[in-house]
DNA sequence: CAGCATCCATTCAGATACTG
DNA sequence: CAGTATCTGAATGGATGCTG
């Protein structure tokens, strides 16, 4: 044994050029995180959706203070990031189903170790 | 045994009513860790300071592409959130030295899960 | 049903200049 | 050395109204 996390896994750096940026970069993994969750009522469409997939209307249900175009925003943004898959469904009314990716699920553990950051008293 | 995390410990709410908010809420767990690393610069702000500590002038050096006026915002958000101390040392030239709390070394976790997701290929 | 277009108020970040 | 003051342009979010 040598060093830390020279082997593999996760973790942070063994010499990635990434965490040595003077500058916010959109190649640092911490700000591809940071940029998917960005923005008000981002984490709480991604709660909803770690319920199962929703269609349009329900997740304006379950967020009744949310605007269509703050939702619509946010949920292109979580497409974007590849978070979010959405689903036509053919027919009339015409009707659309979100889901998270599998991607998207792990954004769990994310989440959890933010909750608990925020939650500590210290 | 009966159910997962009702006994102690971090983790997701049994039935902590600010996992149920259905607007953004300052209560919210995930909200207050979002709100520290908040802005552009935050998280290579303490990114430095997970080095050690470090004066106004040495964090200018390591992020010269930062204003004056944004480092000073980033810092006093970083204390105001409890993640930085600042502890001015007397005598002439003046000087200040900036540090993390313990809270704020607690971050590490936090930085490492944004790391790991957004470092993922998947 | 599921959205996009438009307008407006607020916030944010960068540049520049000045101070205890 | 370690900031604050001021200004400007860009981005953000909310409200409202319209469409495939």
């Amino acid at each position: 044994m040598t060093h830390r996390t020279v082997g593999g896994g996760p973790g942070l750096p063994a010499g990635d050029p990434r965490a040595l940026v003077d500058a916010p970069s959109p190649d640092c993994p911490v700000e591809i995180a940071l940029a998917a969750l960005r923005g008000r009522w981002t984490t709480l469409v991604v709660r909803e959706l770690l319920g199962g997939e929703r269609g349009y209307g329900e997740l304006r249900a379950a967020l009744p203070k949310l605007s269509d175009k703050v939702l619509s925003e946010r949920l292109a943004q979580l497409a974007g990031a590849g978070v979010v898959v959405r689903e036509r469904r053919p027919g009339w009314p015409p009707t659309v189903r979100y889901a998270l990716t599998p991607r998207g699920r792990e954004l769990g553990p994310v989440l959890q170790a933010l909750w608990d950051w925020g939650a500590a008293a210290d």
